[in-house]
DNA sequence: ACCCGATACCTTGATCTTCTACACGTAATC
DNA sequence: GATTACGTGTAGAAGATCAAGGTATCGGGT
């Protein structure tokens, strides 16, 4: 089997991105995927298994609401916005993100020494 | 509001972590948390509950190897190496874990547009 | 000499969360 | 009627954390 160098998401991350791309303004779950695929440059692919039990689970702790109205392609979809608490959420998220790649940045960096 | 700042690792990273100290030389459980805690100035936090099965994961896979040899204080203790696998599998988590922050990153300052 | 607590070091099992695979659906458009 | 857009659901595996227990060495006090 030909390995495909995929991308795997760690768990964890993806209730981030999905935040992120809802937090730029009302979408369905279906265009969510495409945002994050087309953004990464092909890079992040969530896979619909993924992504829908993510959503059902951002709602149920009341960080999006959904809203069902007709998509551009005039079928019913579900929209997405972010609650206050989704936003909040947000940015608490990105924060230990960022606090998170630097401290695995630094023992990257960081060679062998340090057992004192 | 001093918010408990514990920053819980996404599954998947750890391995890496670990492979990355274990590559300094050779070091026991014991060691590896405690270099990881000290690089990272106390921002990764990685429980024994949670260590051991990793390496024995990892050594399952032929990633790691043990010894059993006294350490400094002068009882047992297992020595973990890196085998040539292990050394690969480095490299590429190393790759990948590049790859998705920089992907992830994108996401994060990228703003809404882009449904396309 | 003995007991005690602290520190170093390892193990195991239960539980939870989240990702994935797989599969099944409906609706609109060409 | 095929393809795209869009959604649901279940079953399963993997990994992280908790919680608890177990052994060895050392230092101090008595």
């Amino acid at each position: 089997m030909p390995e495909t160098p995929r991308t795997d998401l760690p768990q964890g991350t993806l209730d981030l991105l999905v935040l992120r791309v809802v937090a730029g303004g009302p979408v369905h779950g279906y265009g969510i995927a495409q945002r994050i695929r087309r953004i990464s440059h092909d890079v992040l692919r969530v896979p619909q298994g993924s992504l829908y039990p993510a959503l059902h689970r951002l709602e149920n702790r009341k960080l999006l609401v959904a809203e069902w109205k007709p998509s551009d392609t005039g079928r019913g979809a579900r929209f997405y916005r972010l609650t206050p608490q989704g936003r909040a959420r947000l940015k608490a998220q990105t924060e230990s993100w960022s606090r998170l790649t630097e401290a695995v940045g630094l023992i990257l960096r960081t060679s062998g020494e340090g057992t004192r």
